[in-house]
DNA sequence: GCCGCTCCATACGCAGTAGTATGGGTATGC
DNA sequence: GCATACCCATACTACTGCGTATGGAGCGGC
């Protein structure tokens, strides 16, 4: 539904975001070395004569997809998060978000296996250091120190990384789904404190 | 020292043995992909008519390679913490073997990005099941109880396999060595529990 | 109706890689 | 010292991907 039929539902012409949009669904696919033009343009139903007057090179494909990636990406995850209050509730929801949304994050974890590339490198930084930015403040509301917070940060990210690595080609019958659920209890009863965030007196 | 020089120091010749090494080092260094015939001969001093003695094709060069590392992959990682008996020291110790010898499991991180291969996912599969098993063990032995201790040895293995994805090329200046330890520190006491393993009855 | 702009097709050159065919060189067994 | 087995070089084909050059089809302005 996705493929050449762009083409012909948009007047038989294709847009610079057309071709950017299909390098992302190449990536979410089969990773940033798949990002060829050839391939792009069959998929398109095009030949490469409509990308090279799109774009100059293919780096510069790339170098789209990727910003238009990271200019989507910070409300896809983040933005729904915003009305929960309490900071103990907003990481639960959080890890319960990452842990059944594995679609959305496809395209990050291709993106982290291709980090020595030039133009990948730089927008995973940026988009890793908001992210454990935000994570960070929210572990400091919760009432860990400065230090302790940012280090469970970095404990709880490293451990999502890992997640998106593992999950899909790993353990092969594929964890039942209650056990997955009680996998996810163990990870936030582990990493989020149970502390009140702040130890109100009680007189 | 490991480029030509093989070639020279072995009577000019090669064996199947030091072209697996070779494609190892390259997985090493710039990952499966980069694991071509071509490139391998320039470096180990020789053309493509020699590997095509050898082996039959570029796959069962990676299949050579994949189980040359599988062999040896055991005993360098975990052969050293046998003579631990202390469980909870075990695990610190395993911490800190991982924290800081990087580069023997820079292999495996490149692996684990070429995960979709079809030669490499089953080695993978083999490898992290053992390693996750033998963390499962471990927290077990702490006083965990067994679903508790397969949850934490997920978690943490998952962590250690980010920390690898986010290490070399992220956090720009690098974070400073104080703070490294101090995070490692941090990782510990949240995921090694502190209760004694068997809680002696004390009369 | 003609021009010009936009978008795309076709055809080409170039580089890198897998694999094959074939012949040469060297050591070793005898 | 000769034959044989082992190891490697050279030269080729085929395929794929990037990038360029050029021309053509369709559409709007006028």
């Amino acid at each position: 539904m996705n493929n050449a039929a762009i083409k012909t539902e948009r007047n038989g012409r294709l847009s610079a975001e057309d071709w950017a949009q299909a390098a992302l669904d190449m990536i979410a696919e089969q990773g940033v070395a798949a990002v060829a033009v050839e391939p792009l343009a069959r998929r398109l139903g095009v030949t490469k004569g409509s990308f090279y007057w799109h774009f100059p090179s293919r780096d510069a494909l790339l170098a789209a997809a990727l910003e238009r990636w990271e200019a989507v990406e910070q409300e896809t995850v983040f933005g729904q998060l915003e009305a929960v209050g309490d900071p103990r509730q907003r990481l639960r929801a959080l890890f319960q978000l990452v842990a059944h949304e594995v679609k959305p994050h496809k395209i990050y974890s291709e993106l982290l296996k291709a980090l020595d590339h030039a133009a990948v490198g730089p927008v995973i930084e940026r988009v890793s250091q908001r992210r454990l930015e935000y994570l960070a403040a929210s572990f400091r509301q919760t009432g860990l120190v400065r230090t302790d917070a940012q280090h469970r940060a970095r404990l709880a990210y490293a451990a999502y990384v890992g997640f998106l690595q593992l999950r899909l080609q790993l353990h092969n019958p594929r964890l039942a789904q209650d056990e997955f659920e009680s996998y996810v209890e163990h990870v936030m009863d582990t990493l989020i404190p149970t502390v009140p965030p702040v130890p109100a007196p009680r007189a």
